[in-house]
DNA sequence: AATGAATGAGATTTCATTCAT
DNA sequence: GATGAATGAAATCTCATTCAT
């Protein structure tokens, strides 16, 4: 945690500082990341880092946080109400997807954060994650579970592989996005994203096989 | 590219700096990785290491190049046959993730690396991985395009995201994979894994959705 | 000296101030003490410190005089009235050896405070000790000669060595009492350090020699 | 340890390292002694140091290492044979600290050394001390005993009130030398100090009372 | 006078790469 | 070609002291 000072510091400081923290750690994964680059970046004294943070652990998982909060809360409003009364799998899924593009939009740095923090293979990632996913797993396990209670899934399916399943697709769709838009050759062509999700959509509810076809 | 001094070399010596190589980067990132660890372990002069290769990207892209190849054969060799004549699109996936599998247990090493190499984020991965990414998308394209010109998949599928599906299903199997091992609570539980594959493709052919129902 | 700025603080301030200089330099060689801790310790602003006292070195003096005066009001205190009449060496010494171990058990702090000071081996030092040793060396001094006057004490004994002795008595003494409480295990025996005073005035009154026997 | 490195550097470089470091510590107590002081000192690049020595504690306890062994072979050298037939125990000591005197001669920074190794109040003292402090107090444990068997002391006295007594004269002869010899007032004056030992062993022998006058 | 943030010099340590033998 | 010592840039962290409010 930052220390009391840093906390006292002047809005706008600790703007700066902040958005500091996030464009390094969004471009390097923490054991890459480097005081020098943050300091100079937010035009503070080298000193002032540690007066204001323990080092840079304590700047990451505190960055963490700010970031796995807003996000957290980005999604609870846009999301809440598809969870309550008329709830359906599919579309509140699609709804997901929708509001992660929005938020991918809104907050590009905050994605590729989030996507460096997922490939952390450290111990430090296992610190910081536990929240974060425990709360991701729930929404995609609670929806699970609703949507075979309400008869839209089809009960025999295994669920933690569904649930792997889904995480897998979030992942790869962040990944897709990130790579899409990165190069800037594809300048955020919504239709084509809607499109994408749609498809994927489509296989998670129907599968690949041909009218059905089991496994042999 | 090794200079010519590292294949000049007696077989014995290459192959304690492969082994120390690979032992490295499958423990670590390129960026942690460490010169000092790996003459250590390979019992070499630290001049040497120079005059085989120019620095440590230089190892580091020749050791991915080496994995990649001996995967490719291992696959290659195991896998041959399936595609030929009867093919079948499940039955030919489930063999592969049966491969992959005794790849998992022979090469345990090799498997992190790839997870490792898979998780870098810098230029250097692009760098590094064209080569091999490009491999498993024909691999998992062919097979999709085979299944559909068969009649085993569904025409419709979009074939991009079909891709994405099979490519996050690969990675997070691996994950999961790695995961389980990695505790060393489930000693390898030969059942328990064929089980989850079956699920993991039972998803794949059939889908989520409870008797076809589609997206609303 | 600290500053008018310091005197004029309440008492209750002040002594916070000095008690967490005293605990920071019986902890701490000078060199080791550390302005932060003792500000914590404290509870007064950083900048306040600066108002107080123009730097560490300021405080340590400062700290040392109030110890030593400290000091040797309670050892005036104790020891007065044995200096008069009927003034016996032995026994007096003895009593002062007795002082001590109730000095040392009353402020412990200031007991480990004046062992630091002692091996303090720098300039600082000098500076520091100057009176107090002066002072030390006068009580014992004064003890000797009046010793002698009364025929107590050898006449044929060299002043010099003889002072040197007990100064070197009076630090082994204050080292074994340190040690013998620090781990704990000895739980304060009154008897057993009774008993060590004696044995070490014994050998101090009659020597080591068997029978009053000589240099070779 | 030093490094195997640091075995394999020519014998001149060696020697100055050693040199600065033997100076760094016998002016600077091991918690303000200071790299660059010694590198500078030695005239090696800061990077070499680190090849030599884990850090500057490695390079403390080698350093005492060194001055400990040399110490020990001097006494051993000079001692020997004192302690055989015919001994006599404050011949014996006289003796000692004769050796003493010529070694603080030969080797003052070896005497500095030494004394602010005693002066240390770490852990770290405790684990260099070790073997020194063992032999010193066999020494004087020997010695003593001996001079009881043979008669030459007093059976009476309490042999850890003697070692105390004889370890503390031992501490206090070394400081008033170190203090007689810094100021450069008294340019070793051969003659004072051997009259201070026979006065300093005179009272040891005989006591400070007069005609065994004892203790009340 | 009180407060606490600002500052930067200096310390330790790491490590890829060069270079002399 | 083999060897291993030399090197210094760069990174992290500490802390006494100053300064603005």
């Amino acid at each position: 945690m930052p220390t009391q000072t840093f906390f006292n510091l002047p809005e706008e400081k600790r703007r700066r500082i902040m958005e500091a923290a996030i464009k390094e750690f969004s471009e390097y994964p923490f054991e890459q990341a480097n005081i020098t680059r943050i300091i100079e970046e937010a035009k503070i004294p080298r000193g002032s880092f540690y007066q204001y943070f323990e080092n840079l652990k304590d700047l990451y998982k505190y960055t963490m946080d700010v970031a796995v909060d807003l996000k957290i809360k980005y999604f609870g409003e846009k999301v809440l109400g598809f969870q309550g009364e008329g709830f359906d799998f599919f579309t509140t899924l699609r709804h997901l997807f929708l509001v992660s593009l929005d938020f991918a939009r809104e907050y590009p740095e905050l994605l590729a954060l989030g996507n460096l923090l997922i490939k952390e293979k450290t111990e430090l990632q296992a610190e910081v994650m536990k929240d974060q996913n425990l709360k991701t797993e729930n929404v995609y396990g609670e929806m699970l579970q609703k949507g075979v209670a309400l008869g839209q899934l089809n009960p025999q399916v295994d669920p933690t592989a569904a649930l792997l399943f889904m995480q897998a697709l979030n992942h790869a769709f962040t990944d897709y996005y990130i790579a899409m838009t990165k190069n800037g050759t594809v300048p955020l062509d919504e239709v084509h994203f809607m499109k994408f999700i749609d498809n994927i959509l489509e296989i998670l509810a129907n599968g690949l096989g041909n009218s059905g076809g089991g496994v042999s």
